[in-house]
DNA sequence: CGAATCGATCGGAAAAACCGAACGGAGGAA
DNA sequence: TTCCTCCGTTCGGTTTTTCCGATCGATTCG
């Protein structure tokens, strides 16, 4: 049985006349007769009454009707479906994302996403760069948003960068330092170090490890948390100092400064990061429509 | 598109190989890729990705392939849901019948026709013999429990006899004759009667007006309700005499009593009834089922 | 009773599905 | 690295299916 015969026998139940339902298909009315008798065959049941003058439906076609019906509809909306699963209009999207870094930025884009592409179930997982490199190589989640993988892992991933950012010194408003514009790294050497646990982000704590032995000294760290919240906590608590994105101070309460830090910081980036591999369509609309804000985010991550 | 290409594309998704599909289907490999090329083509979109040593699929095409094994599932359904529709185990049924005359034996037989074809949707209407008629003719029933509808329907209908009753006098239980076992007609000339209405059953009103004519008197008619039911009440209530078939008993309190006539009265039948015409499955069914029951109901009837 | 219309049937033509074979690319073994 | 194997694609030729025009029998209508 084919599509085809459920598409004849429809239109002959419908119009109750081979002759019209074959003028309506634009074949002749043999090619019904047949394909009609085959499909009672296969079915083993009469569908259609048929004397030389009336055609008529039997309690087997009349049920066959409704279902054939809902066949024929639902494989046309299968195409569909899947037409609209290649353009990324449905289908699945999970993207990893750091939240410190993205929680200035990332709602924006993800409302335009969701606007644009309403029918595409969203997952968005906040995870560490280590956690999210595992994730897009087993395919759990398609993007994601995070510091560099580091060298090495350009054959794998693709990076584009969002935005650059700079490390701050971190200080407790009443810190001896707090009123100044910029703050030398080295007359941090000291104070105690609270510094984001380098197991959840290993790039970003041996970044400030290389400042601090560039500015002559090992830096004492205190306590590693695992949560940039908490780091920040503590440095309001006066259990120590920090270096941190500056974007983190969206995270930060009155009780904290950012100071650029002195000499100069090298630029730590964002980056949109993808593995080199076929690409779900609905990766590459949420990619596009990033990349639509791109100045939008950058303007807004130097400010 | 076909149903030929759903169930290809379906058995290389499943096996993720087009060789080991193709083994499966038990047609050549070139098939294979030809029909998927096809089906690709019109759907506009890939929905395996295939390198030369792995097949996958897209997003389109595990979107595609859900819907597409809901479709051939349902196509099978479908066919099933034929056959089983022709052999009367599902559809509709709709039956006409006399309250007064079937009440006790058609639960039973609508009980056993319920354990063997449970997917039947059954109506049971209860209707007069006229009513029936015209619902056979228009369709809205397939058969009719009723006593005859006279002569020439036979052309239109076919009757089957279900059980003969025969006609009682039916009498208040304080009336001068109740305590007789039998009831001589012309005894009742002077009693004012109570007879169902002829308007809803003018067989069995003219059946019962020729009785009277043969006994030599015609009947003084004080009330013609549409409801056996109220017919009897009447009685009870000594608002006069009645003859009613004897299975009206069945719809009878204590302060009636039924007695045969004298002389005996001819028999009225109960018969099955349909048009003749293409008969539904449903109503086959049901007729078997009752033509098994024959014996039972006219014991039930006699006794 | 003829004319017209309908669905079924038949033989041949057109279209499709199918097969075997050759081809090219990718991964694994030597 | 080179060779070998396995897989999917592509290409002619064949088989099967589908379709068409013509015709037939049956029924309805004038």
């Amino acid at each position: 049985m084919e599509l085809r015969h459920l598409r004849y026998f429809l239109a002959v139940a419908e119009d109750l006349s081979f002759r019209a339902a074959a003028a309506r298909l634009h074949v002749a009315q043999a090619a019904l007769s047949q394909t009609v008798r085959d499909l009672e065959e296969e079915v083993g049941a009469r569908l259609l009454d048929r004397s030389s003058r009336h055609v008529a439906l039997t309690p087997a076609g009349d049920a066959f009707q409704v279902e054939a019906a809902e066949i024929v509809k639902r494989a046309g909306d299968a195409v569909d479906l899947a037409r609209r699963a290649a353009r990324g209009q449905t289908g699945k999207l999970a993207i990893g994302f750091l939240g410190s870094a993205v929680s200035l930025c990332l709602p924006r884009v993800v409302r335009q996403y969701r606007e644009r592409y309403p029918n595409v179930e969203l997952d968005l997982l906040e995870m560490t760069p280590e956690r999210q490199q595992a994730a897009l190589r087993e395919g759990r989640i398609h993007l994601g948003l995070s510091r560099t993988f580091g060298a090495g892992s350009a054959r794998e991933f693709e990076e584009t960068l969002v935005y650059s950012d700079r490390l701050c010194a971190v200080l407790c408003s009443v810190h001896p330092h707090a009123e100044r514009p910029r703050v030398r790294l080295r007359d941090l050497a000291n104070d105690p170090f609270v510094l984001f646990a380098r197991a959840e982000a290993p790039g970003l704590f041996d970044t400030i490890a290389a400042l601090c032995r560039d500015a002559g000294f090992s830096p004492r760290v205190v306590a590693q948390p695992t949560a940039m919240a908490t780091v920040l906590t503590l440095v309001e608590a006066q259990a120590g100092v920090s270096i941190a994105p500056a974007c983190t101070r969206n995270l930060a309460s009155r009780g904290l400064v950012f100071r650029p830090l002195s000499p100069a910081s090298p630029r730590i980036d964002l980056k949109l990061i993808r593995k080199r591999a076929p690409e779900p369509p609905t990766a590459r609309a949420f990619r596009e429509v990033l990349f639509e804000n791109l100045e939008w985010i950058r303007q807004t991550m130097e400010g």
